[in-house]
DNA sequence: ACCTGAACACCGTTCAAGT
DNA sequence: ACCTGAACACCGTTCAAGT
């Protein structure tokens, strides 16, 4: 019996949970509508009766991770009212972050949609309840909604890869040599972090720490106009 | 004489721009190999001898525009000495932006990047130098580079997609409707705005503001930490 | 040095056919 | 109602062959 389970009929939320399965331990490369039917033991051609096309799957991947993301989230009830407004929103992202940590595929997947999951307008919506117990009017809100864009669900675009950066103090060195001359400022600017913090490898930065310092800067930042916008 | 110019010999700037030229007119979708041959008057097998393979076109493609971002940047000279910092890098970034506008297929290519166009270092690097000539330190200056994320280049990540709201009043009454039930704050919120600006159409927002608004926040924040970070 | 034709291993998707 | 086999129109890419 090498097939899994060939007796439990497919479902539509049978399929999407295979695809997130697939996404996480192969990569998002790997969810085809050929491999996704073979994890679900049935031909590429069956899931198209559970679901309309490869874009119907991806729309349903961020459903099922914008529920997981709320079921996360809406066991926080932390008090909003007034000043904690911001301790309520940023555990809020923190803990959406974690979620999208554990399926590091996700963002790029929310960045391709082109229509809006319910599941995810009802995380915007716990988050608009926090902010109008904080005091803010619908405007202020909703330029904050913007201003937080992809922060709000917990992940950024960063443009720097850290990745790919190099890995031995040699390389390093050689790297900010070549920079020096065309890039003094960036090249500077890296010497200045190695200097602090000689652990870090150049490239590599704690996405955590940044994330929470960008999303500060935005959270203070709104607080201060609560009263005036 | 159907072919253009096919006395012209194929060079890998000449791929570049055409694959430019190409997702400028027919979308990001439509560079295929293949198609992008034809653009040139070649066969899909040619573009090989120019160039590694799709992920270099696409490299390429981001150097292409960060190039024309830089060129349009570098003529600003703005004065961004001390409290002049802020004025300087708006403009800058607002720049990037609109270069940005003309090429709307570019954010998407340039987040899928895994590596970094030395084109888009040498525009970070000019950005260091605007906050540095304000005061910022390096460990601060990194901070906000990571702040601003892709914003610094002129785009940020929208998570409502306001190209698929619906057009006419009725549908927007009705969508507002069925929203109330489960989304109570959006709802409200939606429906607050379309008070405000009756001319607004539901999931419409107006994008130049909007940007403006969380560049701002950004910006004043940290300009609060120029001397204390 | 530069370009190409034929071929391979993949895609998503349709459609008529099976149970 | 649910699933499938064969087929179609595409991909990116390799490789041996042309000039």
């Amino acid at each position: 019996m090498p097939e899994p389970e060939p007796r439990v009929p497919l479902t539509r939320d049978r399929v999407l949970h295979a695809a997130v399965a697939l996404a996480d331990n192969q990569g998002l490369g790997s969810v085809t509508m050929r491999r996704l039917a073979e994890a679900v033991g049935a031909e590429a051609m069956s899931l198209y009766y559970h679901v309309a096309n490869k874009e119907d799957v991806l729309d349903g991947l961020t459903t099922v991770i914008a529920r997981e993301i709320n079921d996360t989230v809406d066991k926080l009830d932390l008090p909003a009212h007034g000043a904690n407004w911001k301790n309520a929103v940023r555990h809020r992202i923190l803990s959406a972050r974690e979620v999208l940590l554990r399926h590091p595929w996700a963002p790029s997947v929310f960045e391709t949609r082109t229509t809006t999951s319910p599941e995810v307008l009802k995380y915007y919506d716990g988050l608009l309840a926090l902010m109008r117990a904080g005091g803010f009017s619908y405007d202020l809100a909703h330029h904050a909604l913007h201003a937080l864009g992809s922060r709000a669900l917990g992940f950024t675009q960063e443009l720097f890869d850290p990745s790919t950066g190099p890995t031995t103090p040699e390389e390093t060195a050689a790297i900010l040599a070549n920079l020096a001359d065309n890039l003094p400022h960036l090249a500077a600017m890296m010497a200045d972090i190695v200097h602090n913090d000689p652990t870090s490898t150049l490239g590599w930065c704690d996405d955590k720490a940044e994330f929470e310092f960008g999303l500060d800067l935005i959270l203070n930042g709104l607080d201060g106009l609560r009263d005036s916008f």
